[in-house]
DNA sequence: GTACATTTTATACCAATTGTATAAAAATGT
DNA sequence: ACATTTTTATACAATTGGTATAAAATGTAC
């Protein structure tokens, strides 16, 4: 994400919060951001891509406003705990992106939606955690089946709330959630009524976490296969190419199993070896990105 | 509702559950119900209120239905209300009525957004009403928000599931959500701990329940501005008419104060007294949704 | 059965939109 | 000063929702 980029992501931010998703068209964007449709294309592969990088910067600052959070409010660890979430809310609500995530809805692509529930895991995830931390370890067994419950009393609290003519203060609303999570936990603790087993865990978060590199790598790759495609005249050399590209993408997102990084880095090397790629700036981002996951993910 | 728009309203649920609403195109539609496009377009005015009749017609099926649940299945209040919320999470899941509401966001039209919320409100509304019938009379003022946790808990834990390999049975879902509101509903009465004051209610539901005949009316009216627009070759009989209509619109559909009936009933005469107009079945279908919206209205 | 009215079809068309292609111009690096 | 990259401007293709219209099919009244 160079500056222009960035650049380009705060215009469409503007704009997507003004009007929507859907009614924004790519000469709003251009004109907004004072580019030309070239340049913009030059940085973005198309709109829906611009969409998901958005709320995809918008996830990391939120994470990393969120630990702030923990870091300079000082109280006990519940305390701390409600405070993030009341940042996490009106964060979510001042950048819209509730709506930016419902806009997703229309690309109707597999992909989309996959790192969607990724981003709505990694929020729940980090719920689950903190809950581990916070409540008696005997309540254990049944904070997975609390952070669910939390969620969802403050998501639809929340939205109750905002078509209410006198909007309450988030501050009392997650007070009130957290006291009746607390009381559901310890009863049910009592009762040992258990709905989810946490051991569900694993099969919903698995490697779930690299979503953030995944889509960098789907966007590096599309770049670097339209340069295979437009300068390499050798139809050989080309198909080779290709093959290469796509079997490094196909290692790397699937879950099932590790990726087999070092049939990845020899097939990076015989993509250096082509002399029309060796030194292309998109080859060097795409290096770059694929050796970021592959370390990541061993 | 005729019978060739129920036929075509029940192609086009098809389509939509299969590929989505953005991605099934209208010659998609016409294809797949065998008929032309000038056909589509003399029944439905556009793709967006295609949409808007398919969920209308689902909700109207929805409720009627939950109604025979509880006339069939015997039992105890509470057994009732639990089988009609199986029913509907249910009915809901396989008419993929969630992601036709997600699809309503693309249309990005006020009145659009005004009806998905007096759907969901007619929802939270039944849920509220009915927990008030279940529930002992001490707790009546903490019912609002019991409701609005109960929903939340549902669609969160509902949600969940889903994704998870093995699903829990939705019975033992309800059960769980039924028995932490009963917990969470006795607690908060004995602490006097309100967080909505169920006084907000009134101006939630203010005249909401309206909304099928609300969607019903613009259709008729965009019909007959169509016949007035293009038959009514004397321009000042045409401004006048168009007068007529959209008093009769606006004073129908604001919610802040009574519609002035008896206006309404003479602009009707009015209207009728246009020899172009009279006698056009679009005028006869208007003025039977008008009547019928003025008398329920009052 | 004929004449008229309505419904339906087929098709051409318009406007908007996303995305591609390309040549010229401007900016930048060396 | 020259070469390379970036950026612009613009034309273009393809798809879509929606309108317009003439011809064909169907229904209806006499």
């Amino acid at each position: 994400m160079n500056q222009k980029q960035l650049d380009i992501l705060g215009h469409t931010h503007q704009l997507f919060m003004e009007k929507g998703y859907v009614d924004t068209s790519v000469q709003d964007i251009l004109e907004r951001s004072g580019i030309s449709k070239g340049t913009f294309y030059k940085y973005f592969s198309s709109k829906s891509e611009l969409l998901l990088s958005l709320l995809s910067s918008l996830q990391e600052s939120l994470i990393l406003q969120r630990e702030k959070v923990a870091i300079e409010y000082k109280g006990d660890n519940q305390k701390v705990f409600e405070e993030q979430i009341i940042f996490m809310l009106s964060f979510a609500e001042q950048n819209k992106i509730p709506e930016m995530i419902e806009s997703t809805l229309v690309l109707n692509e597999v992909k989309t939606f996959q790192y969607i529930e990724e981003l709505k895991a990694a929020t729940f995830n980090w719920i689950y955690e903190r809950l581990q931390q916070i409540f008696p370890s005997k309540t254990s067994p049944y904070l997975f089946d609390g952070a669910v419950l939390l969620e969802g009393m403050l998501n639809n609290i929340f939205k109750m709330n905002k078509v209410l003519n006198h909007p309450l203060p988030i501050e009392q609303i997650v007070r009130y959630c957290m006291k009746r999570t607390e009381e559901i936990v310890i009863e049910v603790a009592e009762q040992k009524e258990q709905l989810f087993n946490p051991s569900v865990y694993s099969a919903v978060f698995n490697e779930k976490t690299e979503s953030h590199f995944s889509t960098e790598l789907t966007r590096v790759t599309a770049k670097l296969k339209r340069v295979i495609e437009n300068k390499l005249t050798n139809e050989e050399e080309q198909k080779k190419s290709l093959e290469f590209v796509t079997f490094i993408s196909d290692e790397l997102l699937q879950n099932d199993t590790e990726p087999r990084t070092f049939i990845i880095q020899s097939s990076l090397l015989s993509l250096e070896k082509i002399n029309t790629l060796a030194q292309t700036k998109e080859l060097e981002e795409y290096k770059e990105v694929v050796t970021t996951l592959t370390r990541h993910a061993s």
